[in-house]
Parts: C-alpha cells; sequence; structure tokens
DNA sequence: TTCTGAAGTTAGACATCTTCTAATACAGGA
DNA sequence: TCCTGTATTAGAAGATGTCTAACTTCAGAA
C-alpha cells in the first residue's frame, strides 16, 4: 500500500526534493492539518527563512495538481490545503472561527442519479459540515453542543 | 408555508425595499440561478445604471446574513450566490468550467455521529459532487459521460 | 571536473475579489 | 417639513493569489 505520510509519498514518486519543497512538505506532515498558504509560507520560513511566497504558491499548486495535496473551502478567507488524501474522510467547519475538524466517512458518499447527473461525467464527492465549534457555540451564549438538525 | 420567491419572502418579511434593493432582488429571482457578485452587479446595472458595486455587495451580505441567500463554493473563481434556499439541493460543479447545476438532494444528507462531532453544534450539511461538464469532457478528449467513481 | 539545459526559486509587480471609509442622499416618523 | 437613522456611492484599501523576468541550482553529458 502507498505510504500516508506526505513526504514518504513524495519521495516514492520521485519528486525532485529541494530544501525549498521540503520545507512545505514538512510543515504539511500529519493527518489533521488545514493550513492556508499564508500560514505555510510562515512555518516554512521558521525552517528557512528565505522561502518566498511564490515559491510557497507554486508548490502548493503542484502538489495538489499531483493529487498529494487536497483544498478545503471554507467558504470565508483563504483556501486551506489538507495533506490527508489517502484516507477518504469530511469535513466539519467552524462558522464562527474557521476552524476544520476532520470527520471520518463511514456510511458510503451519497450519489447523483444519472438523470439528474445530466452528463456531467463525476469524480467526486465532498460532504461539508456546518456547525458552530464548542468554544464559538459558547461565546455565542448557545447551549451545550448535542442536538444535531439538519439545515 | 413561507414563498419560495425570494422577492415575496423579502416584502414578507417587510425588508426595506429601495430601487438598488430591488434590482438586486430582481436579478436573483429563479431557482437555478448562481451568479457571482460581478455577474449580479452587471445585471443590476441593466436595470438601474448608477448602481454601485459596493451596494451590491452590502445586499448579498445582508441576504446572506438573513438566510435568504446561500453561498456557493467553487474553489476557484469568485463566489456564487444561490436564491434558492427553500428547496434542500446539492450541487455539481464542473471543474473545467465551474459551471454549477442543482441536484435535488433524494437520499437523506449523511450524519456525523456525536463521537466524531465531537462537541460541535451543527447546522448544516452540504455535499458537493465534482466532474466535468458534457462539453469540458467532450473539450479534454474523455468519453461520453455515465460513469460514476466515487474519488 | 566542467559544461549545459532544464527545472526551481526569488522579489516584486500585477490581477482579482471583497471590504472599508467618508461623504451624500433618502425614507419614514414626529 | 424637519430629523434621524439607514442606504448608497466612488474610490481607496485590504486580502488572496498569479505572473514575470532574472537568477540559482541540479542532473547528466562530455
Amino acid at each position: 500500500m502507498a505510504p500516508t505520510d506526505l513526504l514518504s509519498r513524495l519521495r516514492a514518486r520521485h519528486w525532485r526534493l529541494s530544501a525549498q519543497r521540503r520545507a512545505v512538505a514538512e510543515v504539511l506532515a500529519g493527518d489533521h492539518v488545514h493550513l492556508t498558504a499564508e500560514q505555510v509560507h510562515d512555518l516554512a520560513r521558521e525552517r528557512l527563512p528565505e522561502i518566498s511566497r511564490a515559491t510557497v504558491y507554486n508548490t502548493l499548486n503542484e502538489l495538489v495538481a499531483m493529487g498529494e495535496l487536497a483544498i478545503v473551502d471554507v467558504v470565508d478567507g483563504p483556501k486551506r490545503y489538507d495533506p490527508n488524501v489517502t484516507a477518504h474522510h469530511d469535513h466539519l467547519v467552524c462558522e464562527g472561527c474557521h476552524a476544520i475538524r476532520d470527520v471520518p466517512r463511514s456510511t458510503p458518499p451519497p450519489r447523483v442519479s444519472g438523470s439528474a447527473a445530466g452528463g456531467f461525467l463525476l469524480t467526486g464527492v465532498e460532504v461539508t459540515y456546518r456547525g458552530l465549534c464548542p468554544e464559538c457555540a459558547r461565546r455565542h451564549g448557545l447551549p451545550a453542543a448535542h442536538a444535531t438538525r439538519d439545515r
């Protein structure tokens, strides 16, 4: 089975690994990482102070194109990058602070009937749960979180 | 039951309706509308040439805050605005041209187990299907669309 | 080792999308 | 009509992401 760790996967692909690319890949190590490009840049600079924004964006875009990195869209604010592309999972996004939590995909994802798809060639499904994290719920004066209600 | 038409809903709410706001609301009438802010501005200007960009953004943001308008996120490019908030439906987004198609939600949406939600107060679920529309599939030299495969 | 071409990196300009600011205009109640 | 709060406006500014052109580094050939 293919390694689940980003750096190992890149090595296995014989991706040309410069110091800059390694810094980006290292920052993105881990399973529950959802950083913005800016955050990646800041963290990468701690390892390699001279790394430029353009290189970070170039690298992120390449990794996405290679399928080694997924984009998580939060609606507000910049894109987040998720290195966990091997384990299918969904996301739970806090509407208050935009924190993201991974949610394992227990049931098979929903499907579109052929007629509803209307000739579209489907390539993927994303499920995004919206809500308030415990802290934001408290800040909004809402009761402790237990109920789930469909929107 | 609440009216499904945006303008009627706004009237029912006694929303202060200026000429500018009416122009925006009229542009957004319909069930399968997924316009960008720029497109809303352009169309609104056909009715009211002096309407400003800031007013369009203000109005869209208010409508979203009121829950009368939903944001559809396409990952690339600007946000789209969807006035159909009464009929639960999902979206099918073309990765090539960013066209959006509404998909009726036939099966109940997936749920998160309480433990996976980890204290989040859930407010909604979105399902986004990604794929290629018939034209983009053809342009990419892909076969006619019938198969659906999970990512 | 040195050369060479391809690929990677960089700073900064630029493009795009959205929000903010401060001034002005307007709507509806007293 | 006047007053007060809200809506609107142009343009500046902010946030995010991409492009350009020069420079550097690397891998392989000689």
